[in-house]
DNA sequence: GCTTGCCTTCGACCGCACTCGAAGTCCTAC
DNA sequence: GTAGGACTTCGAGTGCGGTCGAAGGCAAGC
């Protein structure tokens, strides 16, 4: 399993700015051992095992179990879980995702209002980066000027 | 009053994303009215009157009264919450902001330190993007994957 | 002189997204 | 057979960043 869970994490890390938008592909195409442990998927996703039971918990993802009664999260549930990680790394708020989960679960007939959603939140992010681009000069203007202040 | 107000909100409308850099300046260097209400500031930065207050007893910026005990913002103050803002813009915690301050009140000597903050700060922002960036491709590819799919 | 309306302080409350702890279950290795 | 450790559920707690409401003050206009 470790072997696997590196391979991943691996193609995650390689990929991160450069073919992100595979990365939910990636996991659907590896040889994903079907069956992981929530600890797998922890350490795969960075998330704690405690915010992945309440990913669970709020109607995120299902997960099947072992007879046990332990979380044996399958190729679709670890895929669905990364893909609610990059939208939460883009700030989309839980209720929305939730939304968005729920229209799958109603099937393809919703793919339009699911396609809105999406663009709403495309369009969010791209406020952000404006926003985050504004805020990154006014602290490269402030440090600069420091520089000249202070000579550092 | 307003005039001004207007002038300061166009200008810093139409340096969003070119010159953001200059807006604190900016702030600095035109002929504001040396009193502005509260409703004033918050009508200029977009904040309520409610967070206005609450940036002040947090500590955050200290706001002149007038004779009956209304804040009058002078420019100083304007400036202060202006780049609060942005600095808020970009996520940075109201405790780092804070910290901030209490450098600057505290003088000169605590330059270097000033700019540390400011610069790990930037590299959060960094990060953000980079986050950011990802996240809209994936979004975009969910995008297109739709598209293909049902025809929008 | 009284209404209107923005202002004041203060402390309580909210929503979000976790985060944790308690109490118990189950498999593994010794 | 027993100790260890990772797992389970459930409900409560945390931290952040506001947000709100109550109770009252002051000034301008009718």
């Amino acid at each position: 399993m470790s072997v696997t869970t590196e391979r991943l994490r691996g193609l995650i890390e390689t990929t991160r700015g450069e073919l992100p938008s595979l990365t939910v592909e990636l996991v659907r195409d590896l040889e994903v051992h079907e069956q992981m442990s929530i600890a797998d998927v922890a350490e795969l996703t960075g998330l704690s095992a405690h915010t992945l039971r309440y990913y669970e918990r709020i109607g995120l993802v299902e997960v099947p179990r072992d007879a046990a009664g332990r979380r044996l999260y399958d190729r679709e549930a670890v895929g669905r879980v990364v893909f609610i990680t990059r939208l939460r790394d883009s700030d989309m708020p839980i209720a929305a995702i939730a939304r968005y989960v729920e229209l799958v679960k109603q099937g393809p007939d919703t793919e339009p209002e699911r396609l809105a959603l999406l663009e709403a939140h495309r369009a969010d992010i791209l406020n952000r980066l404006h926003d985050l681009q504004g805020a990154l000069a006014v602290v490269d203007y402030k440090i600069t000027t420091y520089g000249g202040a202070c000579g550092t």
